[in-house]
DNA sequence: TTTCGGCTAGACTGTACGGTCTAGTCTAGT
DNA sequence: ACTAGACTAGACCGTACAGTCTAGCCGAAA
């Protein structure tokens, strides 16, 4: 079944992509996917193609479902910050930057796509829920996408520049070990933002 | 003179470097340094080399002098604000972060070490500077490197990624429309971290 | 005047890699 | 049985590039 092989490349893909960059060879992704690299060209035209189709792919795993149902805004925001903080400072997450931030200039169009499917996105759904808590009164007026974007500054900002240059080990699944930092930001954010 | 042909080898390589990543070819180096090719391995071993020194150089770019002498504290901060925005928001901040990330897993110690001279170096003076303002009680107590490591976070933050995606103009010498913003994110960390 | 170090132009080597081509295998549908 | 499409191994082509080598130029020191 052709599908299934071209899953395996685009897997392949991923990994070799993150492990190497956009250097990873064809010859090692198409070892890596247990295929000749005659099968990876008969599923993407060129390594290009390929490799836009992995970024898209890898955006998608930024995102976080931020639904504030039932509890109190604090509640709502550590847990979205506990679920931001894990996907934006994973390994994937890390490995996406590296992937696509150099080929950025190779590849506007592509950038501005992900940055609006993945980040932008993020901010957007953020504002809006800041928006709807000042509206209820429970936080202070001001723009809302200002504050989304600041939020999100203060949740990934520093630590992600940590990880990148490798000087803090990456988030596994120790959620619990980084809860705390998260809570701590979001405090920090209610202070700033209280009515 | 052997230095100055040396010099301008590392500003084109920079400059080359910035445009292109460690991928730019040696040749293209030389040619831009108006230099012959074999001049350039007579100043550097390898380009392994070169590219290292070339990203020292740039760390050090990204420094900002934090000196709140005379006036209060949320102009000391505003001023630093603009500052550290101009240089982590400019394009060469930019550049360098794109030139650097691929290349982190292949040069780990080069990481680490402009890690530790550039950010790293940043917020050991900001949190020194904010622990005192936190003992002449300007500010709530609280530790010093967690609230330094958050301001730089919100200063750079998720305006870098928007300029590394292109979805955003690079800071030129606008510093005029920028200040703004600074003032802004000043405010909200000076009302998070009020006494 | 010789010599030497920095420099130049450019040829050259070896390697890596994107992409193509060949020739043939296997499988499923007709 | 035949066909067509997905696949394979591996040769092959063209190009780009790091790094080396050659042969020679020039200016300053000895």
């Amino acid at each position: 079944m052709p599908a299934e092989n071209r899953a395996r490349v685009l897997r392949a893909a991923a990994e070799s992509f993150m492990r190497h960059g956009y250097q990873a060879s064809v010859e090692e992704i198409a070892r890596r996917a247990g295929v000749a690299k005659q099968t990876v060209y008969h599923h993407f035209p060129s390594k290009d193609t390929l490799f836009k189709q992995v970024a898209h792919e890898l955006t998608r795993g930024v995102l976080v479902e931020l639904e504030g149902g039932g509890t109190d805004l604090r509640s709502a925001l550590v847990r979205f910050a506990v679920a931001y903080r894990s996907r934006a400072l994973g390994a994937q997450g890390l490995a996406t930057f590296r992937i696509v931030l150099p080929e950025v200039p190779r590849f506007r169009a592509l950038a501005r796509t992900m940055y609006a499917a993945g980040a932008g996105e993020m901010v957007r759904q953020l504002a809006a829920y800041l928006e709807r808590a000042m509206q209820a009164g429970e936080l202070r007026h001001d723009e809302p996408q200002f504050a989304a974007e600041l939020l999100l500054g203060m949740l990934a900002g520093h630590d992600r520049i940590k990880r990148l240059f490798c000087v803090e080990r990456v988030n596994g699944t120790n959620s619990g070990a980084d809860e705390g930092r998260s809570r701590q930001i979001i405090d920090c954010f209610l202070r700033a933002y209280q009515p």
